[in-house]
DNA sequence: GAGAACAGGATTGTATACGAAATTAGCCGA
DNA sequence: TCGGCTAATTTCGTATACAATCCTGTTCTC
C-alpha cells in the first residue's frame, strides 16, 4: 500500500495532485488563506515532496496557490484589486469569444450545452452551491472550447479558477448565488448562430456577476489559522 | 566551485535560470526543437536537476519549452494553427490595452518609452537582429505596464514570448526585420493621451506583424534533430 | 541481405537525505 | 507582568541516489 510499484501512465502524478486540488479549491472545498504544507499534500496523495512540490508549483503558476519563500505554499486569496482585473481580463476575453463560438457552433455543440445547464439548474434546486458554481464556471469554458482557440481557452480558464477564489473571498450573499438565467440566454444566441447577442449576453453577464461582488473592503473573516491575524 | 553554501538570495535559483532561458529564447539564441537535456542545462548553470526540472516546468506551463513524458524539454516550435492562436489573442487584448495605456499615460511613461524606443533603433542600425527583435517585445510590454494591470500584463507577457518562437520559425525574410515605424506612431498617440488613435494602430500593427509571416506549411529547416523528420 | 529481437547506455521520473530559513516556545531580566 | 533574546522544532530549498523508460547499436534468424 505504501510502496507504487507502477510508474507510468503516460501522464505525470504531479498533473493528477494538481487536478485534484484545483477541482476541491473550486469547489470551495479548499477556501483561500489554507496552508498547504508538502508534507501533509504529499501524505494525502501518497507521493514525495518531490512530486507534490511540482504540483503545488504548477498551481502557483496558474495563480491558484501563492508560494511564498521559505513560508510554504498556501491556496491564494486575491486582494481586491485582483479581483478585479481579473473580471477586466473576462471583459476583454469573454464577449468575443462568445461571438466567435455563436458562429461556429455546431448542433451537437448546442445539445451539450443545455445537457450542461441542467445539471447546473439541478444542482442549484438540491442546494449544492459548490457544484453549482464549479458547473457555472464549466459553462463558459465550453464555450471557449466551441470557439476552439485554445490559447485563448487557457487564458479563460485561468480567469475562471481565478474567479472561483474571487467569489469565495468576496461574494455578498452566501446562500443563494443567484439563478440569473444568463446562461439560458446565452444559449439561445448561440443557437440562432447570433454572434452579435452572445457577444452583448457575455459582456452583460460579466457585469452582473461583478457587480455581485463586494469589492469595497478587505476580505471576511473566511480565512483560516492565523493568516485572520496577519 | 562545485559546493555552493549559500543558498538564499530571496529569489529561487530556479526562477533565475528560467530567466536566462527565456531571454536566450527571446535573443533567438536558442532555437525551436533545441533539446535542453536536465544534465546539460544543470552542468551549465551548476545546480542540481532538481532546480533544473523546475525551471524548465515553469517554462514549460509558458508553453515556451515542450515536455515529453519520458523523452526531456525541448524548445517549443510552435504549429501553424498555434502561431495563428497566439496573434488573434494578441489582437485581443493589446489594441484595447493601449487605449487604456493612453488614458493614463505620465509625461515619464512617455520618456521611458522614447528612450525604448531610441534602443530599438540603434539595435537595428546595428543590425543586431536578436537585439532588435527582444526590444520590440519589450516595447509592447512597457504599453501593457502603462495600462496598469497586472493580469493582463502577463497574458501579453507570455504571448509576446511565444512570438519570438513564431517569429524565429515564420518569419519570411530572415534579414531585415522591416524598419515599420509603427512603434514611433504608437508613441505619439499615447503622448496626445489618444486612446482611440492608440487602439487602431496597435490593431493594425498587429495585422502587420501577422502578414510578414508566412503560416502556409509546415516551417522551415530549422528545427533541429530528429524534429525535423518526425 | 533485410527485418526483428535484444542488450547496453543514456535520460527522465520519483524518492530520500541533508542543510538553511523561519516560526514557535521557553527563558531570563527589567 | 511584559518585552526581548536564545534554543528547539518545523518546513522549505537543494542535492544526491535509485528505478523505470526510451533510444541506439548489435546480433540473430529467415
Amino acid at each position: 500500500m505504501t510502496k507504487q510499484t507502477k510508474t507510468a501512465t503516460g501522464r505525470s502524478r504531479a498533473e493528477d495532485i494538481a487536478d485534484r486540488l484545483r477541482e476541491a479549491i473550486h469547489a470551495h472545498r479548499l477556501t483561500p488563506g489554507t496552508k498547504l504544507s508538502e508534507d501533509e499534500v504529499g501524505g494525502i496523495f501518497d507521493v514525495s515532496r518531490t512530486t507534490t512540490r511540482a504540483a503545488l508549483q504548477l498551481l502557483a503558476h496558474e495563480q491558484l496557490v501563492s508560494i511564498e519563500p521559505n513560508r510554504g505554499a498556501f491556496v491564494a486569496s486575491p486582494s481586491i484589486r485582483e479581483a478585479r482585473e481579473v473580471f477586466e481580463a473576462r471583459a476583454l476575453l469573454e464577449p468575443r469569444t462568445a461571438r466567435s463560438a455563436a458562429e461556429r457552433a455546431t448542433a451537437a455543440d448546442i445539445a451539450l450545452l443545455r445537457e450542461h445547464i441542467d445539471a447546473e439548474h439541478a444542482a442549484m434546486r438540491e442546494g449544492d452551491s459548490g457544484r453549482a458554481l464549479m458547473l457555472s464556471g464549466e459553462f463558459h469554458i465550453q464555450i471557449a472550447k466551441i470557439a476552439d482557440q485554445d490559447t485563448i481557452e487557457d487564458f479563460i480558464r485561468q480567469l475562471i479558477s481565478r474567479s472561483s477564489l474571487v467569489i469565495a473571498l468576496y461574494w455578498r450573499r452566501q446562500n443563494a448565488l443567484c439563478e440569473s438565467h444568463a446562461h439560458d440566454a446565452l444559449i439561445e444566441a448561440l443557437a440562432r448562430g447570433d454572434g452579435v447577442a452572445a457577444e452583448e449576453l457575455m459582456s452583460s453577464h460579466l457585469v452582473d456577476l461583478l457587480s455581485l461582488l463586494d469589492l469595497r473592503q478587505t476580505p471576511p473573516g473566511s480565512l483560516s489559522l492565523k493568516d485572520a491575524l496577519a
